[in-house]
Order: structure tokens, then sequence, then C-alpha cells
DNA sequence: AGCCGCAGTGTCATCGTTGACTCCCTCATC
DNA sequence: GATGAGGGAGTCAACGATGACACTGCGGCT
């Protein structure tokens, strides 16, 4: 097989009698061309498999067409469903992804904002690590538009789309919380980022509009573990060990939200060892609605969350940004959905 | 905020009076340059931010460092991890990934392939689409090496990582079905792709090593929604409506395998509603292994796909191929492991 | 002293495409 | 018939980096 070189405009215009340049005014749908011979340039393109070069393209019109897309772990259900909608948006629009995947290090959130500099990407979706606040500012010194998706830092002056988490934690406990509730557990991840404070803040919420006393509650947090591989972020053995070693008969929550519907998993098998129900010894509302949430026994309560409008905004966002670079900071909260199942009563 | 120009390598020449080219040296670690003008040069590219970029050094290289990954649905969690384990493969060779979805489209396909071809990417990983054989073509005649990934496309000469899907199910459940099993219905996807043939060849093969005669079995197909949206692309519910019209305690058969665990939601619900009881009166094998399976009611048997080793593997091979366009093709298989837990009893 | 070799630099061309500019010819106009 | 306008095509430079090659000194050799 013959290393057989790829075909460039002046390959084309050679076999014409043309100059390169007017096969590149032909195809890229210039009107200097008379369609004639533009007819014939496109027929001879096509006949010698013609396909242009996206980095002579690059250089020269400084546009790459390309975005990037930041994420800290595609196992995650969650972010599956916004790679999914964002590559699709990308694609409608044209645009082709850089996927860069940090697995909330530190140090490959760096690797990715240098990566893409390289690139010189038209733009960046992102959800931060959050550990530090700086990472991204090599991005807007080099006038690349970045919107951050879910975890918003704030006073960066970068866009956001994410969804209204405390919000939809403090409406849906209240909503469960029937009266005779007075013991209310969170299990969360045990993570410094914007979504887990915004649980815990909607939480907080909650219990005052309940009027619970803050003793009578409390914040557990799972162990996270560096998942080096590719797996699921959450694993229920995790809120298993957890749970099952904090609920007694007689001491339990009458109320256990959980950071996600895995961890509901572990705290059903928790409160089932122990000789109680659910949700008749306590109830529990879950997060994220993952397909077996209503296949359980009981059918999980919990909050459905709009991953994909989520990241279809956030493309629609990146592109106006791209269009008018002036146009001022946005910041968009999406409602998550209650779905009320056995599991709360 | 002035529209900063990018540093280049003659910005951070002029400023030491050097040439472009001595620059170049020394940051890409030739040896024709004295450490101490390299000293100098790095602490100075430092000192203005100087990126390299990517598009300039690909033209004249002609290598890109970039590899496509070409998946139908990251939302499905077995190319969720496919894609976390290529993503981190690569970036430890420092490629990164361009990623293009194809949601099991002709179209989209081609779409792809062309982007890549653009890209002039250095190697490919695909899962293919089946509909069509010849779509990769365009690739192997630009030498752009590809390895598919978990759908094999025989004849073509490319190189394959995937997953013995066959031997999995035919010893799954042949070690499952105690005696006294006589009817096994196997759900199945509705998808005209090798891995869906290969698990009903392997069902088959069990069937003659148990002398179970094929007429007491059934190989159901559940209609496939093509989800153009994010979500998951098995249904519960669908399984659910396929099953419960089907089952009856009348007939039912002794053993259910199912495509992928969702399915086997569906079909735990449909056994139980029609007052059948798992594992007592219809066996459930599952497929996937995913994160719930081990917290049903009763806990599911089911397969365990390594998707982790067959995404590493997948990387490894590709640059192997990349480094050694004439190495023979390679097709590997990876086992899977049965994981047994109460619902095959 | 004269020559060679080599480390350390600079110069030039090149990758494939596009934008700015130039050129030529035709056709309409007076 | 001279003039101008303008469509249609060509020429040249440029994007930023790199490879091939040429050049400059300096040290060591005969």
């Amino acid at each position: 097989m013959a290393r057989s070189q790829r075909v460039t405009l002046r390959d084309v215009a050679d076999r014409l009698g043309l100059s390169a340049n007017t096969v590149s005014r032909a195809l890229t749908g210039k009107d200097q061309v008379s369609e004639s011979t533009r007819a014939l340039i496109v027929a001879e393109a096509k006949r010698l498999g013609y396909v242009p070069n996206s980095h002579a393209r690059s250089l020269v019109s400084g546009r790459t067409m390309v975005v990037g897309l930041v994420i800290t772990n595609p196992s995650n259900p969650f972010y599956a469903a916004l790679i999914s909608a964002v590559e699709r948006q990308c694609r409608a629009a044209g645009y082709s992804v850089l996927l860069l995947v940090t697995e909330d290090s530190d140090e490959n959130e760096e690797r990715a904002v240098q990566q893409l500099l390289r690139f010189g990407v038209d733009g960046v979706l992102g959800v931060a690590t959050q550990s530090r606040s700086d990472v991204w500012d090599g991005l807007s010194e080099a006038n690349i538009p970045v919107v951050q998706i879910s975890r918003d830092i704030p006073g960066r002056g970068l866009d956001f789309v994410g969804i209204d988490v405390e919000s939809a934690i403090a409406d849906a406990v209240v909503r469960v919380a029937r009266p005779g509730v007075r013991r209310i557990w969170l299990l969360e991840e045990d993570l410094r980022v914007s979504t887990v404070a915004a649980r815990i803040a909607g939480f907080r919420r909650a219990l005052d509009e309940l009027g619970v006393a803050h003793e009578q509650s409390l914040v557990l947090k799972v162990p996270t573990r560096r998942t080096s591989g590719a797996s699921l972020p959450w694993r229920p053995d995790d809120a298993y060990a957890l749970a099952a070693n904090l609920i007694t008969p007689d001491n339990h929550p009458d109320l256990m939200i959980t950071a996600n519907d895995y961890f509901a998993l572990g705290v059903y098998r928790a409160v089932r060892e122990c000789g109680l129900a659910v949700p008749e010894d306590v109830r529990v509302l879950g997060y994220g609605d993952h397909p077996f949430a209503a296949y359980l026994q009981p059918a999980l309560t919990t909050i459905r969350l709009p991953a994909d409008e989520a990241g279809t905004a956030a493309v629609d966002l990146l592109l106006r940004r791209i269009a008018d670079p002036d146009r001022p900071r946005t910041s968009t909260r999406l409602p998550a959905e209650l779905i009320e199942r056995r599991s709360t009563g």
C-alpha cells in the first residue's frame, strides 16, 4: 500500500490548469468564480477525494471550529448525558468537540487548559474542579470564551449554566416531609464543590421552612475515593457502610436524603438490614433520577436533572459568546423536577 | 480588554535577539543549543506565556497528536467507561481526544469520518454503526490507522479490540442453568450489530451444550427507540412492556437472559406482577454488571464487562499501529466474568 | 601556520489555505 | 471608437512552526 499523499488544493488546481486560489474560492462558496468553472472544480475535487486540511485553514483564519469540553468523569451519568447533548449541539452548529477529562484533579485540569490553548479552540465548556479558582484565567487572557457548567466559579466573569440545586433540594424536602418528620439526614459526597454546598444549603433552608431544629439533623459525608479508573464516582457500598454504622432501630432519621440515587441503594439495604422499612420508618429521597429509581422496591422518589437542557443551553450560550465577545455575562440556573414515588410515602 | 495577540516563537526570539528557529530547537529539546541560551529561552518563553500553536506544528510535521474517538452513545455506561479509559490512556501518551458521537446513524458516522479526515488525526478508535461496512475505508485510504472497538467489521483489515461476548454468554448460561431448566428466553436489543449477534450465538451454543431443544426457547427483541436525546439507550419500561405481555403463570421461561441489566429491571417487575418469583419460578441473568445489580431484590446475577481494559488495550494497540503501520493486524477478545448472585438461585 | 571538525546559530523554504491585491478581458456606455 | 465598470482569474504574502542547509567561530590536529 503506497503511502498515498493527501490531495490538496494545488492538486485539484493543477489538474484543471487553474490556480489554487480559484479552487479555494470555488469550494468555499465565494462568488468570484463563474458557475461553470465552479462546477468543474467541485466535480474534480470530489473525483480526487479532496478533503480540506483544517490545520492549514485554522492557521490562517484563526478559527478552529473546535470546542473544548472539560469533564471530571464521563461515567457520571449526568456528565454522560451532558457530553451527548453538547456534542450533538456542537455538531449541529458545525463544531467538533475536543474532550478533556480531569478526574477532579488540579493537575489534569491545568494540563487540559494548556491543551486547549495549544489548540486555540474557539471556546470551552467546562466543569471545574474548583480546587483553585485561577486555572481558567489563561483561557480568558487568550480571549477564549469559557462557559462553566454545573459548578460555578464566581467572580471570574465567566458565563455559567447549571441547575438550581439549592431550590430543588429545599422544595423537594419540604414537599416530602409530611407532619411527623423531625429527624432529617443528608448523605453527601465528600467533595469541596459548589453543587455539594448548594445541596447542603437547600437542606438547611428546608429545615428552617419546616421549623425543624438543626440539632435534630445531620449531614453525613461518604468518603470519596478518587476513582482513577473508568468507574462510577459513587459506590452504593460506601453509602451502605456509612449508613449501616449509624442507623439502628433506636436511632434513625425519619427522612434520608442522598446526594445521588446510588447512595440511596446503600441506604435501602442499611435500613432493611436493621429491620426497618422504607418508607414506613425511613423515607428516602434520592437525587438524579437514574433509570433504575422507578424500579426499586419501593420505587425511589428523586430529583430529575435536566442534563440535556443544560448541555444544549451551554452550547447555545457559548456560540452566542463567540459571536459577540462583549455581550454581558450570563448565569442560568435551570429548575429540577421532583419525581414523587413510593419511597417517601 | 485588548485583543491580546497570541505569543509566537518570533516574539520570544525577537526579545532575545535570536532566531525563531533557535527558540524552536531550545523548546523542543533538540541538542543543538547551548545550555545557557536554552535556559534563557525557556525563562523568556515562560515569562511571555508562550504556548506552541499545534496547528502550525501539525501542518509541517504531518502529525497532530490527536486521536479520534467515535462512539454511538456516551450515555451507555459501557461506552462511558470506555471513553474514560481511552481518554486517560491517550492523555498519558500525550494525545488528545476528538470525540464524535454517531447515535448509531449512518449519516453521522459518515460525517464523523469526514471530520477526522479534515483533522488528519493520527489514529481513530471507533464503535461502528455497522449498517454499512465501507464507511471507514476513507480513513484507511488516507493511511489513518483505525482500531474497531466492541463491534467488529470483518474483512476490512482493521485492528479490533472487543469482548468475547459469545463465550461469555454461552458459559454463563450453562453455568446458571441447573437441572430442571428447560425453557430459556433471551431478551435482546433490536439492533443489527455484531454484539447482539454474538449474544444470540452464545445463547444457541448454550442450548446445544445443555441439550435443550431450540423449540423450547425464544429470542425476544425489545423495540429500539432511536434516542435522539442524551438518554440511556435501554429503557426498563420497554423490556417490561414486552415481558409483561408474554409472561403468565402458565407460560414463562425458567431462565430469562437480558441484553443488559436495565432490561432485567423490567423483567423483575413483569415476573413479580403475575405472581411469580425470582429466582424460584424464573431465574434472571443480566448483562453488564451495572452498579445497581448487586442491590436489587434479589441481587442480580450478571456478566461484568471489562470496559476499562478494553479501552486501555485499544489505545495501546492504536499507538503500536501508529508506530508501525506494517505490523500484522490484531484481533483481541477479552473475557467477561460471570458474577453470580441470588437471581439465579 | 593551516586545516578540519564541530558546536552553536542563522537563513530559507515549506506545510495547505486564505486574504489582499493585481491583471485582463468583455461588455455597456457615450 | 475610446472609456469605464466589473466579473473572473492569477500572484503574492502570510499564518507559526520545523527541517535542511549554510555559516561562524573556536579548538585541536598535523
